[in-house]
DNA sequence: ACATTAAGTGATT
DNA sequence: AATCACTTAATGT
């Protein structure tokens, strides 16, 4: 699929055409692999993607490394959170993994601010976007602060299946254990658990969900 | 065959 | 649910 295409289809139907011809026109394609960072924390933004495909997850850290996976951005999404980071020179306050192999197109932030005056369905796109963002974040505190450890785990499994169009699982129980911030051999124990319970099937490096 | 890495398990806090 | 210590299994060289 060409860049256009992935464009006219992801986003054709939210914004008109004047619009969509000047993203093709400044908007810069980024291709990155699955497992690259693409926004690191501290750093400053000074573009705001629009996934054309794939999808990323985005993580809180702290100083020691320690991670916590708060939701994923899929195509058709954008992170509205860069918005705000850009148009007020911030740093980031997350890091963004490529969950994917993954097509962003970056649009350079002085375009942001003019497109809001200018474009009524740009305008609507960043506030919705903003709302999305705002749920999802809301569902993972749901998930964090009422969900025992063995719900949560199941879940997080769910959602990595959907964002990447996959049953199949391919990650350690060290990686779970990294995102959800627990240790492995909690994860390991829970995974069995939920195994027996016939809801996936495990083997080396990878996991089928079976209850979707 | 050997080393390395992933996963499983019992016991303890 | 976390941590330790140890075992077992899978995989790479």
């Amino acid at each position: 699929m060409t860049t256009t295409e992935a464009l006219q289809h992801h986003y054709g139907y939210l914004f008109e055409p004047e619009l969509l011809e000047e993203i093709k026109k400044v908007g810069v394609l980024k291709k990155v692999q699955q497992g690259q960072t693409l926004m690191q924390i501290g750093e400053t933004i000074k573009s705001m993607p629009l996934l054309l495909n794939g999808a990323v997850k985005v993580l809180r850290e702290d100083e020691e490394g320690n991670e916590l996976l708060l939701y994923f951005v899929e195509k058709g999404d954008t992170c509205a959170m860069t918005f705000s980071c850009c148009m007020g020179d911030k740093k980031s306050g997350i890091r963004a993994v490529a969950e994917t192999d993954t097509e962003l197109l970056m649009i350079p932030v002085g375009y942001l601010e003019t497109w809001m005056g200018q474009y009524k369905t740009w305008q609507r796109f960043i506030l919705d976007s903003y709302h999305a963002r705002m749920m999802e974040l809301m569902e993972t505190i749901d998930t964090l602060a009422f969900l025992r450890m063995d719900e949560r785990l199941l879940k997080h499994l769910q959602d990595k299946a959907k964002v990447t169009h996959d049953d199949v699982i391919y990650v350690t129980h060290q990686e779970i254990a990294y995102d959800l911030h627990t240790s492995r051999v909690v994860v390991s124990r829970l995974l069995k658990k939920i195994e027996n319970e016939g809801k996936i099937a495990l083997s080396r490096n990878q996991i089928k969900v079976l209850d979707l």
